[in-house]
DNA sequence: TTGTAAGCGTTATCAC
DNA sequence: GTGATAACGCTTACAA
């Protein structure tokens, strides 16, 4: 039962074996009287193509690669990676592709793994996320003209092919939100200073204070591990200061959660004396008292537009824009009143 | 530069095609002369084997197979699914293999998934979670000789490889612990009532109730979804209960604080007059107050055994005892006093 | 010890 | 319209 194949269908129909093919592929030039045959013995059988052979003949395995650079338990809890794989999952599955994850723990393994999957063909494009300001995997890639789409930001915007949540503008509109409630002494918690994410949120927090005439004050603006702690440890610090900010934007919710913890330790009420706002809109926000406001990245949205561009471009379509940047969504609770 | 073939490394190398490839599979007859000739030239141009062309040929992908039966945003948030994505990765990637994930949201396309996955030999083995009383995918694959390993209970238990986490060990270890701290009104919140898990920590839950002289009353058992959702309504129905519990084992962490947050609601005290109890010590039970003791199922161990045995059933050596349990453990906090 | 050649299950290009 | 036949890149008898 278990090796079914083409010639044995032919067989059983009557047929050669490359109309068996012809059938299975919908080549309009055969016979309905053939086809129906085939058909028929097909379901009776309950064949379908072997993937192996296919990949060979074809040149290409209809899977996407995704590689995760993180250890396991730090994947575990990490709402963004799992949200995002699953949309990709779902997105490729609707064209007929799969998804390969596999893992990195070390730069060196990052570039092995890296290199392997280029050159091995086990998938037909990457999906690279976490990008670093000059990744060598993108170079790579490129001189191979290998099918890739980056999740995030690079420059100059049309080198490759990439889809970006916005996180300037992200930033932007969580600081303007709290503006327009009246605050003018916003601080800004950020996580390690390094990362791009940081930055760039940072960024837009600057642009909209200047937009809205508010000298910007680097005392307010304190970096932290991304953690409950790091927004404990953080909110010790703002608290410390003369003028203490009446409103925060803390780079996601897990840091804006204990920053709210060790306001209201301090006797804080929240919002009408202090407001919060996160980012990533994480089950999180619901489960704390108050609600946290948070700015939503729209992972499925960012997910599906990275794989459809990413089987377009396998494909052989063309892709323009070459940069897209999907747009945040605050998602408005308790926590800023 | 793409497209590197052994043909061409043999044509460099000046040696036939067949000898690149004895080389390359460490055929010890092979000449050290021609050895070294051919790995410097296979060294030079970075030449790596074309997996597609293996797959066909050794009749297997090197590929494992997971399905996920959730919607992409229900997984977002699941730690369980993603802890052991990673670790499955992780074991997978030690033995050379790489894992290939799925979505199946209906049942109706769970079947279409795994029976394409079966059929194309896309993947040469699979790991199966959440299995139901009467699973047709167990049967099948069974029925066609398919690798798979069940992480979950099946009976017999000798009839199918699997590997548990105790689960009616489990929920026996979390209603003793609450029984020795003197509760006598425990009630169960399980998820929903046709999986296996929900069931086996139930019957955990009665055994050890039995075990203390406690009469097992069905009131104090309710079903709900994993969710925080859940829990609250699953906690409403139990206050509605003219002599509602003082402890509670509920499914998982979601449930529990779920259920935790419309007691407190209510004006409950916890730990004081009423406990909690939850499961899979998800970072959740640290951010809750009073923090929530937790059920820990070991999932690196559960995925990296799981992930050994699936491989050895594909390469053909044996696998004894089938079924194998991978105890679980308690993390005590403050919800229970 | 090495080279030649068959074949893994497809798809696609030929003749007929 | 359909049936042989040649790839796709690799492994492995078998021949030399």
């Amino acid at each position: 039962m278990a090796d079914i194949k083409q010639s044995e269908i032919a067989r059983l129909a009557g047929v050669s074996q490359a109309t068996v093919s012809r059938v299975l592929n919908n080549d309009p030039q055969v016979n309905e009287e053939m086809r129906r045959r085939v058909l028929a013995v097909v379901e009776m059988l309950g064949y379908v193509p072997d993937a192996r052979a296919q990949s060979l003949r074809a040149q290409r395995t209809r899977l996407l690669g995704l590689v995760i650079h993180r250890a396991p338990h730090a994947l575990a809890y990490d709402p963004f990676f799992s949200a995002l794989m699953a949309s990709i999952i779902e997105e490729a599955g609707r064209h007929g592709y799969h998804l390969c994850v596999d893992a990195a723990r070390t730069p060196r393994s990052q570039r092995a793994i890296y290199e392997e999957l280029l050159r091995t063909r086990r998938v037909d494009g990457l999906i690279l996320v976490e990008s670093e300001t000059r990744d060598q995997r993108i170079v790579r890639l490129t001189e191979q003209g290998f099918p890739f789409v980056l999740l995030g930001r690079y420059d100059p915007p049309d080198a490759i092919c990439s889809v970006d949540n916005d996180n300037v503008g992200a930033g932007f509109m969580a600081t303007e939100f709290l503006i327009r409630k009246g605050h003018r002494r916003i601080a800004y918690i950020g996580g390690a200073s390094g990362l791009t994410v940081t930055r760039d949120r940072l960024q837009g927090y600057r642009h909209a204070l200047e937009q809205h005439g508010i000298a910007y004050d680097p005392h307010y603006v304190v970096f932290t591990e991304s953690s409950l702690l790091g927004g404990q440890r953080a909110m010790e610090d703002l608290l410390q200061l003369p003028q203490p900010p009446t409103a925060v934007v803390a780079m996601d919710d897990l840091i804006a959660v204990g920053a709210m913890r060790t306001a209201q330790g301090h006797g804080i009420r929240i919002p009408d004396e202090m407001a919060f706002i996160g980012f990533n809109d994480t089950p999180l926000c619901e489960m704390v008292e108050p609600t946290l406001t948070s700015v939503a990245i729209d992972i499925p949205t960012l997910a599906r537009v990275a794989t459809e561009r990413l089987i377009a471009l396998i494909e052989g379509r063309p892709v323009e824009p070459r940069r897209l940047i999907v747009p945040a969504q605050l998602r408005e609770r308790e926590s800023t009143g």
